[in-house]
DNA sequence: ATTATCAGATTTGTCTGACAATATCTTGAC
DNA sequence: GTCAAGATATTGTCAGACAAATCTGATAAT
């Protein structure tokens, strides 16, 4: 059913050949991404995107050029430069007439953008990248946290607060991550930082990693909330100095959760 | 000259009469743009971008149609359509049929992207910017530099040294602030922690935005030299802490610097 | 009176086909 | 061998059409 879409362009002739299979597999994986709401050039652009964090195409090598893949998908080249413009706009490719889309060095990747994070995360190797996160966190949230606890607004202070109760109230696993991320991302707010909040991607990216670790023993989940507890209770008596240690204990858990991942 | 740009919600045909003159200007300020060397699709998101980040459309509002942009800056549809693209990956807005696009609230913005952030920088309040720019860098980089003389290899060890020395013997500013910016992600990548790597933005938006402010005492430039150097040897003889401590005595410089402008 | 359903209108989404601009590569002249 | 001019491939830009989604308001049913 999807096999008759490929009327269109047999193109040339050469590519129509060897890469049947291919073409077939590749149009899949798009309906699948498709039929999941989203519109084509938020698909390709996931799929290439994917792609290209993946290591299909490393940095430095150019990427088929749009006609080829407005034939892959079966879409059209609109679709597709509107996909690549994302793409660029994540700094994951430049593209110039004549020569096509380059894919830029690693260094120069929006890693800390949402999309490319996830790629990112999706990654073959994920503990090696949870362990990454992790570190990044250690010299982040301590500090946020301090701040937070000497700049908080009332209102702030209440979102925390209610974050972190939702925690402790919620009765599935999956509830009581997004008030978990709530929580981190509340107190990023409240750093008075503008520049921390985007950092916030990778607390959602690593909770949710972790999403098929936990769940295991109930003790888990009432020490670290009692951790939670702890750094709210900082901020709230405005307390930086506690609240940093506050951080670094939940931390040390999260770390130690993962490690026993690992182990595994 | 602002004020007059608010007629969007005029609706169907009031906007038509007044801004007349707005669309020459507007017209003149994109060509403006492209003569330097962007694409359409690119200087548009640069200006539809930098208006959204200046507050001309508050998150929440809903932007002009595509046709209007095309009619305005007399481009086609496509060309918007991708300059819009570009601004979806950057989270500043969200697009939907027949409601238009949205402007996201400003903690989903993706601050820490280079352009957001060049929009972000030229906001009214320079110095404001600077001071936040510089508390994330306190955050950031003493533990980043930390890491750096701990895991750093040779080549990394090479890429400092050659860019702190080419501080020194540069012989325009221009020049001396690359070799700057060179300087400090060249140890961000020596961290070993590749998320850190993306913030490298951050800090050559914050020796761009000096660029302005220095040049007058000699005396600074030698005494900054000199704190570069003792960052440089710190990472070469493997000393964490004394990094720390010798990337502060930097930052406190910078501050320093920046204080004086402030108070002129 | 409130809710449910449906028709119409508006805006983005997608496709198509054409031509322009640009950079690379090739060919030819010197 | 070097340099210049042209061929060529690829993105950039444009115009116009239709599809899909969703908001609005009107009408009908409970």
């Amino acid at each position: 059913m999807a096999e008759d879409r490929r009327g269109r362009a047999a193109g040339t002739e050469a590519a129509a050949e060897a890469p049947v299979a291919d073409v077939r597999a590749d149009e899949a994986r798009l309906r699948g991404f498709r039929i999941s709401g989203a519109s084509v050039h938020a698909a390709l652009a996931n799929e290439i995107g994917q792609r290209i964090v993946r290591g299909d195409y490393p940095p430095g090598t150019t990427l088929p050029n749009e006609q080829k893949w407005s034939q892959t998908f079966d879409v059209s080249r609109s679709a597709v430069r509107e996909a690549i413009k994302m793409l660029m706009a994540k700094n994951l490719l430049v593209s110039r007439p004549k020569v096509g889309s380059r894919v830029e060095p690693r260094d120069r990747w929006n890693l800390l953008d949402r999309d490319v994070l996830g790629w990112y995360a999706s990654a073959p190797d994920r503990l090696k990248f949870l362990r990454t996160v992790q570190e990044f966190r250690y010299i982040i949230e301590p500090e946020a946290t301090a701040l937070a606890a000497t700049r908080r607004s009332e209102e702030q202070m209440a979102e925390i607060t209610q974050a972190c109760t939702e925690m402790g109230t919620a009765r599935f696993l999956s509830e009581r991550t997004e008030a978990d991320t709530r929580f981190h991302v509340a107190i990023l707010r409240a750093s008075g930082n503008e520049l921390l909040v985007p950092l916030g991607v990778l607390i959602e990216s690593t909770l949710d990693n972790l999403f098929g670790f936990i769940t295991r023993e109930v003790n888990d989940l009432k020490y670290a909330q009692e951790l939670h507890e702890d750094i709210e209770k900082c901020i709230r008596l405005q307390r930086p100095e506690a609240a940093r240690k506050a951080v670094r204990r939940l931390l040390a858990n999260t770390d130690e959760i993962i490690g026993r991942a690992a182990s595994r």
